[in-house]
DNA sequence: CGCAATATGTGAAATCCTTCACGAGTGAGC
DNA sequence: GCTCACTCGTGAAGGATTTCACATATTGCG
C-alpha cells in the first residue's frame, strides 16, 4: 500500500517516542499517548499502524517492546547505519561529531574535503581527500552521504557522490537537489527554515491574508 | 485567505529562486521555470500567486524584479532579521558562523552558553552567559532564537526563551518542541532526517508494502 | 495590422490525507 | 464469572490541496 514519505516520517517518530518510553520503563502504550507525543491525532496513529498490520489489543493498547521490534523490521533499521560526511567546514565537522547519531545507531565512517590542511586519516573519524571518496564508498559499501559543502560546488559534488554509488543524500547546502532516478535526497536548508520562521511569525501576528488591498 | 504553512514555505522558495535568477540577469520568468526549480507543478505556482494577488501577463510571464518586491512585501522580510543562538557547542558555533545567513539577510546578534570557558563578549559575535539572555532579548528586541543545546536541557531552555519573550524557535535539539500559544517552533532533527533517509532508501529498493505477509 | 502562438488565471474535478464514528473485543474490578 | 468502561480497527465522510482544462489576454511576427 503506497506508503508516502510522510507516513515513513511518522513511523520513525513513533519509534523514537517508543524507545524513550521503554527506557522509562513503560510496557504498554495507547494510541492517545503516541498521538500526543508526536503531535497528531489518535485516529491517525491507529490508521498508520493498521496500514502496516501493526495491531494492538482492544483494551490493553500496544506492547511497547513488540511495537518497537515491528517498527524496526518495517523501517529496516536493525543494524547500525553507516554514513560519510562530505565537506568538513563548520557544519560538516559539527555533524561528524554530533552525539545524537550514536543514540540512533548511526555511525559516521569518514569525512572528506578538498582542503589539504583538513585532511587527517588517523583521526578517530578519518578525514580524507575527496578524491578518495569513490574508493571508500565502494570498499565500505556506503549508501548515504551528508553533503555540507559550499553552494558553488554543491551540485557538482552531489553528482560525484551519485556517480560513486551513493543512493541517499542529506543535503545541507543551500541548493535544492532533486531526488531522481533511485537517489533519495533530503534537503535541509537552514537559512530557508529561519526565513520561514520569520514569515510564520509575521503571519501569526497580523492575520493570514495579505493579498491585494 | 487561510495561508497554510506549506504555502509560505513555497513562497519563500519561489523568492529564493527568483533572486538567483535575477542575479543571473533574468528579467522575466514563467510559471514553468519556477515550478521546475522548486519541484512543483506550474499550475500550483500560478495558484499560489493568485491567492496573494500576484499577477503576471498573459504571454510575457512575470517580471522578476516586480515579483521579488511583492513577495518581500507579502512575506515581510524587507529588513534584516535578527536572531540569537542558544547553546554554543559544535552545532551552535557552526550556525553562528554560517555564511548562508548573510545572503538571506539574517544576522546572528549573539550566542549564549552556560560554560564559562566559552564566554567571550568581545568576539565579533559575542558569546554571553545564558543568564544574560533575557536582558539581551528585551533590549535588542529579539524575536527568534536558534536552539542548539543538549537534549537533557532543551525543554527547560526552550521555556526560558519563551518566558524571555522569544516568539519563534528553530530547534536543533532532538526533542519535539510543540508550537503553542503564539510561539512558532520549527524542529530540525538531524538524526531523524538521516533515519528517514535510510528508510526511504530501503522502501525504494524493495517496494512499499511491508505489512503482514 | 491582423493572426497565431503561447502563457496566464481560475472554476471544476480529482486526488490525497485526516478525522469521525461506531462495532467489537478485552481487561479490570467487584 | 459477569459486567462495564475503555480502546482498538476501520469504512465512510469530510477537508484540504493539487491538477485539469479552457477561456482570455498579450505579444511577436509575417
Amino acid at each position: 500500500m503506497s506508503a508516502t514519505k510522510e507516513v515513513v516520517v511518522r513511523l520513525t517518530k513513533y519509534k523514537n517516542v517508543l524507545e524513550k518510553l521503554r527506557s522509562l520503563g513503560f510496557v504498554k502504550v495507547f494510541s492517545d499517548n503516541l498521538a500526543d507525543a508526536v503531535g497528531v491525532s489518535p485516529a491517525l496513529v491507529r490508521k498508520d499502524f493498521s496500514v502496516f498490520g501493526l495491531t494492538g489489543k482492544k483494551r490493553a493498547g500496544y506492547q511497547v517492546d513488540d511495537l518497537i521490534a515491528q517498527l524496526n523490521r518495517i523501517l529496516g533499521v536493525d543494524e547500525v547505519q553507516r554514513v560519510i560526511v562530505v565537506g568538513c567546514g563548520k557544519i560538516g565537522t559539527a555533524l561528524m561529531r554530533y552525539r545524537g547519531f550514536a543514540r540512533e545507531r548511526i555511525r559516521v565512517v569518514a569525512g572528506f574535503d578538498v582542503d589539504p590542511s583538513k585532511i587527517d586519516p588517523n583521526a578517530p573519524i578519518p578525514i580524507r581527500d575527496i578524491n578518495e571518496m569513490p574508493y571508500i564508498v565502494k570498499s565500505e559499501k556506503i549508501q548515504v552521504a551528508i553533503l555540507a559543502v559550499p553552494e558553488t560546488v554543491a551540485a557538482q559534488v552531489a553528482e560525484a557522490l551519485i556517480a560513486a554509488g551513493i543512493r541517499g543524500i542529506l543535503n545541507f547546502a543551500p541548493i535544492l537537489l532533486k531526488s531522481q532516478n533511485n537517489v533519495v535526497v533530503q534537503n535541509i536548508n537552514i537559512a530557508l527554515e529561519l526565513e520561514n520562521l520569520f514569515c510564520l511569525l509575521r503571519f501569526a501576528e497580523q492575520g493570514l491574508d495579505r493579498g491585494r488591498p
